[in-house]
RNA sequence: GGAGAGAUGGCAGAGUGGUCGAAUGCGGCGGUCUCGAAAACCGUUGUUCGUCGUAAGAUGGACCGGGGGUUCGAAUCCCCCUCUCUCCGCCA
């Protein structure tokens, strides 16, 4: 959520960054300008009315108890009429602030000024291609194909026993998921991130928190007994670990990592991209997440993206790196990179990881603040990122080292998954 | 699932319906003392929204889990909700 002074001192600038992302902001904006005046002038009013009532009742309380009974009695008529009017000006500040608020969650961060326009992921920006894109044989085959002929994931028993997009992983397959998610965690507490074992399921003020709600509610599960959601990523409960907290200035920058199993619904997802391992119902990720100083928040993004480019190298995949472009940046971020793999069977690019920063963005809506010495809380910065989600790097593992021999497993992940080819 | 207790400032913990944003202790910050530190002593110590001000600040409002109500006046009384804790039951 933006800053509501932001917008009130710079409403054409607003406007004009959000066209960045193709968001026309005019109509928002005004309303949002107006329904801030109009709740600014009420409780000015509201605020007179109540400090009349109060020094009203104070000389009541006076009056009583020095015995003059009646000269209170005559100043409580006057505190029935303050008290009609305070209720009707207290009435309309809370639709005035509810009506405000719900325009204001409606806004879009403002894209960084160095984020290109554009339409969509074909405006994106490669600013990074790395590793060899491997020359696999005549009869390579894709990854679904591979998990079936080694036995290693089954989706079958997965739509059996919940449904599509929920695999069973066996063998080799299951031992190569722990193995991943230790890798990655182990990678990310050198890089000095604390290590932290988050719910998997969260209420709703993280949801809402976080940005997951309103808007984004039919893509997560939910208990409706419990009215609990199933975490779409442990960015989700890692993030609201800060919520409503000031933190002192020399603690930042704070890191964390986790891994979890995320849960997403992908409601409207359909054909080849879902095939395989391309997009699941329920997956595993290791995430990332910091909580900077405004100052260094860019610096950090980048040695975040720098972290998990490393990752990628370590486990010997082609990959690039995106800076995404307005159009296709999400609706919270002001920056966004994206990793893509190269999966050698399908020919395609797989989104592997997604690096923000949320700038003050998602902090507003966490009441997340630091403090510099004795000054004022100020908003901090929040960024995050997967370090990885692991089935896409699965299916380009899979992909890319097929041999006739069986599958390599890449050297640093050895000593992780205790052999070296699934044959 | 059953029974009970509770929710107050960074923490602990008081608070006959009026002068309580809230005692006291601890912690934090500043100072005195000291070569320095500890101890002791003194002072200070929340968030948020208006208005005025370039600012420092001044001033008014709100906030004692959340929401309603009673009252001239509510941390204090009433109702609802949420959460936490204890005991019993069940159980990884």
């Amino acid at each position: 959520m933006l800053q509501i002074n932001i917008i009130r001192e710079n409403p054409k600038e607003i406007i004009d960054r959000l066209a960045i992302k193709n968001f026309k902001a005019e109509v928002l904006v005004e309303k949002i300008i107006l329904l801030d005046s109009k709740r600014r002038e009420v409780q000015g009013k509201l605020d007179n009315n109540l400090a009349e009532s109060n020094s009203i009742a104070k000389e009541i309380g006076v009056l009583f108890q020095s015995g003059k009974k009646e000269e209170a009695n005559t100043l409580k008529a006057r505190t029935a009429e303050l008290k009609t009017i305070t209720k009707e000006l207290s009435e309309s500040l809370q639709l005035t602030e509810k009506e405000l608020n719900d325009t204001l969650v409606l806004l879009p961060n403002l894209p960084h000024p160095s984020i290109p326009k554009g339409k969509g992921a074909e405006d994106n920006l490669v600013v990074l291609e790395d590793g060899l894109i491997p020359q696999l044989a005549e009869n390579a085959v894709p990854h679904w194909d591979l998990a079936i002929k080694y036995g290693i994931i089954d989706f079958e028993t997965g739509v059996k026993i919940t449904g599509a997009g929920f695999p069973v992983y066996k063998g080799k397959g299951a031992r190569l998921q722990r193995a991943l998610i230790n890798f990655f965690l182990d990678n990310a507490v050198e890089n000095g991130y604390a290590e932290t074992q988050p719910p998997f399921v969260v209420n709703e003020d993280s949801a809402y928190a976080t940005g997951q709600l309103p808007d984004k509610e039919g893509q997560m599960y939910h208990c409706g007994l419990d009215n609990l959601y199933l975490i779409p990523t442990a960015e989700v409960p890692v993030t609201n670990i800060y919520r409503d907290m000031i933190v002192r200035g020399d603690t930042l920058p704070l890191k964390n990592t986790a891994y979890s199993a995320c849960f997403r619904r992908e409601a409207g997802s359909y054909g080849k991209d879902v095939r395989g391992l391309n997009r699941l119902h329920q997956f595993d990720k290791v995430e990332i997440v910091q909580i900077t100083h405004p100052e260094k928040s860019y610096n950090t993004l980048e040695e975040m993206k720098d972290y998990v480019a490393g990752l990628l190298r370590k486990l010997e995949l082609p990959f690039r790196i995106v800076k995404l472009c307005g159009g296709d940046m999400s609706f919270a971020s002001a920056w966004t990179y994206d990793m893509e793999v190269f999966s050698a069977a399908q020919q395609k690019w797989l989104e592997v990881s997604s690096v923000s920063n949320f700038e003050t963005f998602q902090a507003n809506r966490l009441k997340l603040r630091f403090r510099d010495g004795e000054s004022k809380p100020q908003l901090a910065h929040t960024l995050n990122g997967s370090a990885l989600a692991l089935p896409r790097i699965v299916a380009a593992l899979l992909e890319n080292n097929q041999t006739a021999e069986g599958i390599r497993i890449p050297k640093a992940l050895i000593p992780y998954t205790g052999f070296e080819l699934i044959n």
